[in-house]
DNA sequence: CCTGCAGAGTTTGAAAAGCCAACCCACTCT
DNA sequence: AGAGTGGGTTGGCTTTTCAAACTCTGCAGG
């Protein structure tokens, strides 16, 4: 068995996976639009960029509209599918700002007036992820875990 | 202004962010403890995968305990840092279900009873993340949003 | 004892990706 | 006219990635 498991973690992350990708997702949900704007928020190479703001268009995260006729310049926003990335850089955020950093650089105030933490919880019945909580059930033959989930 | 944002965002990406680092949590968390096994279903190069280990070894991420003392075979389990991680996995999960996959190949049971679909909430009133429930407040000088937080 | 096999890497050399600086084009402003 | 801005593109160099082969340690069978 020499291909890999089929997985839509691994799907999503030839999507946004590759370096800056995720950084220019969080640029433009802070409203930065422009090339060079994310340029140097971000400290990526300018080829580079090129190339990661064309992926993510083409995948259907980010959107270009013209916003100047001529010279022809076009600004970036999510798409809807990009919008519903947000759990994503929150989900990091959080984990960076526990785990790595001494003073979180950026604090997110939540309408309830709360330093905003992100929590990743079951869609259905709210309730937490917990390591014995889920029951993977694989669609395809010859994936199964190796022992249980766990972890 | 040369330098890139500071944010938590980035720092956890330097931590998670290379190619397959991601998968190699993955496979961690179905059970997956050994390298030969990880090549296989991660589909990474060995070569590749001894440098991802090592990294997320150092970074606290993962730790290696002697499964034999000989010949001297280390297997692979996550930190604490590391389990929490799981968090950003279920939501990048989540997306490519939703986006990308026709069918998803994998499927949680929650103890709820439903598939499980991950879903981000703020950790102290539960509530919902949308676009305008949060502010940013800024900790460093010269990084505001160019305009509102959006998206 | 000799042969084969498994597990976990390490080495090798070519192909791809990343990086940086410089350049270009189409305007606008002074 | 000259300088500045925005959004790239180009060329040349460095770093990663990749796949295959190789290493090393021990076990198992004959």
């Amino acid at each position: 068995m020499t291909t890999p498991r089929p997985c839509s973690i691994a799907d999503t992350l030839s999507v946004v996976g590759e370096k800056y990708s995720l950084l220019v997702l969080r640029e433009v949900f802070f409203g930065v639009r422009r090339f060079n704007d994310m340029a140097r928020n971000i400290g990526a190479p300018r080829d580079v960029l090129t190339a990661r703001l064309n992926h993510l268009v083409e995948a259907g995260v980010l959107e270009k509209t013209p916003y100047s006729a001529r010279p022809l310049r076009y600004e970036y926003r999510p798409t809807e599918a990009g919008r519903e990335l947000r759990g994503v850089l929150l989900t990091l955020l959080r984990w960076g700002d526990r785990y790595l950093a001494d003073r979180p650089p950026l604090v997110f105030e939540h309408s309830c007036g709360a330093d905003f933490e992100a929590k990743v919880v079951c869609r259905t019945c709210g309730g937490d992820v917990s390591s014995d909580s889920m029951t993977p059930r694989f669609q395809a033959e010859g994936w199964e875990a190796a022992g249980q989930v766990s972890g």
